[in-house]
DNA sequence: CGAAACCGATTGACCAGTCAGTCAGCCATT
DNA sequence: AATGGCTGACTGACTGGTCAATCGGTTTCG
């Protein structure tokens, strides 16, 4: 039963990540649907058994990976930790999903996140959803007295998220070095210039 | 003599302006060249007597306002002002610049900022010039003690530009509510998020 | 046998850019 | 002042190429 459909299932998976790998390459926009079969080395039309469009196959792979980070910021915030110890938790889960797979987040963030305008217009519910969420941590923390109150919580997440898009963005066009030192200390610092300041204490 | 040729530059600048309107309406790849010629009133092939390609319209666009954004930085840079002082000026032209012209920094931001993958890979090499820039002020703030030495000038500088744009795109897409007051208040918020940090002092 | 997986040639829509031509104003010549 | 030649702003129908999506078919497997 379950061996009945593995095959057929490997193959929509195979398509999926032809797709990531050609998405990150050449943008969603100037591939063509045969690329990505041909990546996937299966025929044209197979693409469209298993979706119904081009666009459903980004709607797919943004879809997969975006709950990922809706229930790892979930996560944090239902954890014990300190306000401060959740958004770097954040921060964490983002930057590991950028090296756990840089290209699925290149494709994530350039075609969809920052491309509200087009495509990611379908996902601002979901894109918000993540926004605030981390507006809530930032209000519980300030309703603990680990934050200022003087700050709106939106406001502050929207800063908090920006900066780490903005790193990730550094990244995939090499106008930042992206070892995998560099990666590690991302997610320290994105927290400590956010909580700590550029100023000294 | 100066009348003569008065109407031809009007005409050129009428179709940057209908270019603003319409781009920032539906986006670059989803206009028609004929949707910027119906919204300045003018004749398809006009658009090709002004300009090599419809990239080039939006070319022109970005290229007049992000140099004025360089030369803001550069002055801000140069002023006797305190580092801080230094970024609140940039956010302040950020910020002012949306107000003056929401649309077109829309367009700027989406087509092109936030469209390194196609469009602005092509301005990658001014984009980050903006960058740079900003990480000279924080390395100076650095040098003269005004900001801490263990945070990289170039992450700063990324992590600003981020929180700001990031703020930018939750007014564009109303993700945020962007009235004049709230406008207004980003300006110092922005400094303050960065310099101070989040937690209280 | 039936159902689902798989195939790829064909089609129909779309659109950037071209180009052959019109027209209005300007100057030179007589 | 009239003529006519010239420039370049302006027009919009048309073309050539590109691709997403369809569909009629074949194969595989239970």
């Amino acid at each position: 039963m379950a061996s009945s459909k593995a095959p057929a299932i490997d193959k929509r998976r195979q398509i999926l990540d032809a797709a990531i790998r050609v998405f990150a390459r050449q943008g969603f926009h100037s591939t063509r649907v045969a690329d990505i079969a041909d990546e996937a080395g299966v025929a044209y039309g197979l693409v469209y058994h298993y979706f119904k469009s081009k666009d459903e196959v980004l709607n797919e792979l943004f879809t997969e990976r975006w709950s990922l980070l809706l229930a790892a910021i979930d996560e944090a915030d239902r954890s014990e930790a300190s306000p401060r110890a959740k958004l770097e938790a954040v921060a964490g889960f983002i930057v590991d999903s950028y090296r756990h797979d840089p290209e699925l987040m290149k494709v994530i963030i350039v075609e969809v996140t920052r491309a509200a305008n087009s495509f990611g217009r379908t996902h601002l519910t979901e894109i918000r959803r993540a926004y605030d969420q981390i507006a809530k941590i930032v209000a519980d923390g300030q309703a603990a007295g680990a934050f200022r109150r003087d700050i709106d919580p939106n406001f502050a997440s929207m800063s908090f998220y920006g900066a780490i898009e903005q790193q990730l963005s550094g990244w995939i066009f090499e106008l930042t070095p992206g070892s995998d030192a560099d990666l590690e200390q991302a997610k320290s610092l994105v927290t400590a210039t956010i909580c700590d300041g550029l100023e000294p204490r």
